[in-house]
DNA sequence: TCACAATGAACAA
DNA sequence: TGTTCCTTGTGAC
């Protein structure tokens, strides 16, 4: 259940890990037989991510790329018993039997005689293994073999990710696409088409962290805003890419933090606290579906003049 | 045991 | 706008 963060995390564990070894592949589940076995026995070259799209960039140009979608997970395992639950960012799964941990904690495998790689449990696609290290994939949205113009392709789709920037024009094609529809800002900050890797979470703070309506037309936000929604989305997604947690208040002590890092309850400034008093002005937050998905936001900061429904 | 939710997006109509 | 797909964990019975 990643935003852009978690994928970018992803993306920089496995260059760690994999990048300039041979990988063996394998989809235990079998839904990704044909795929793993024309990577398996190359070396990835090359691992990133835009947006929540991640890109494994094998030999002979052989491209994997994953969308873990709503409820994708990666479990890495290493020889050692550590356990990292890459796709849940603020849980660790740890060796078997399989127990969770708050982020931070780690543990070495219960018995030290738990054979090496581990079996598969559950609905693994795609296995990727060295002599020392697995990496499972559970639930993605996609799991496909790309041609290198396949992946063109799919990368000229993508909004501008802050992580990606190709100079300073993101900005600016952010701007863009943001000018070109009258469909609510609400909406528009989750389309992959206008800006890569905000989710429903990442969404929500966003609009409150700016007090912005997210009924407003995207076009009838004046440049300023534009501008500063750009730069915010940026600093969020560093720090989230660095801590691997979505952390979005800036209104917190360090106490205040430590306390936000553990409890996912503490972290938000809207998300999932529907009926509870806004941090800012105590009004309750209002949850409102949009377009199948929940959206949180405080209808008193939020407010804007006119706005309709 | 079962229903349901979850940080997503493609597709149909 | 609604439906479908992907998988797991939780909480109610």
């Amino acid at each position: 259940m990643p935003e852009g963060h978690t994928v970018h995390r992803i993306a920089q564990l496995f260059t760690e890990l994999f990048a300039g070894q041979v990988l063996v592949a394998s989809s235990p589940q079998g839904r990704f037989s044909e795929g793993a076995a024309l990577i398996s026995a190359t070396t990835l070259l090359t691992s990133q991510a835009i947006g929540k799209q991640l890109f494994l960039g094998f030999e002979a140009d052989r491209c994997v790329r994953v969308h873990l979608g709503i409820y994708g997970a990666w479990d890495v395992i290493s020889r050692s018993g550590e356990l990292t639950r890459a796709g849940s960012p603020d849980t660790v799964s740890l060796g078997a039997p399989r127990v969770r941990r708050r982020i931070g904690e780690t543990e070495t495998s219960i018995s030290s005689d738990v054979a090496f790689p581990p079996p598969p449990v559950g609905q693994v696609r795609l296995r990727l293994e060295t002599s020392d290290t697995v990496a499972d994939l559970r639930g993605p949205t996609a799991c496909e073999l790309i041609t290198p113009e396949g992946r063109e392709v799919i990368e000229a789709r993508l909004g501008p990710d802050p992580m990606h920037d190709r100079g300073k024009k993101s900005g600016a094609i952010f701007a863009q696409r943001l000018a070109r529809t009258s469909r609510p800002i609400g909406l528009v900050l989750m389309d992959q088409g206008v800006v890569s890797g905000i989710g429903n979470v990442y969404r929500a703070e966003i609009l409150f962290r700016h007090r912005l309506d997210p009924y407003l037309s995207a076009n009838s936000l004046d440049a300023e805003l534009v501008h500063r929604l750009w730069k915010d989305w940026g600093v969020l997604l560093a720090r989230g890419v660095q801590t691997g947690v979505m952390m979005t208040r800036d209104d917190l002590d360090a106490k205040g933090k430590a306390l936000a890092l553990e409890e996912r309850g503490e972290r938000y400034f809207v998300y999932g606290r529907q009926g509870q008093p806004c941090r800012v002005c105590r009004t309750p937050i209002v949850m409102a579906m949009m377009a199948t998905r929940k959206l949180y936001f405080c209808p008193q900061c939020q407010t804007s003049i006119g706005r309709s429904s």
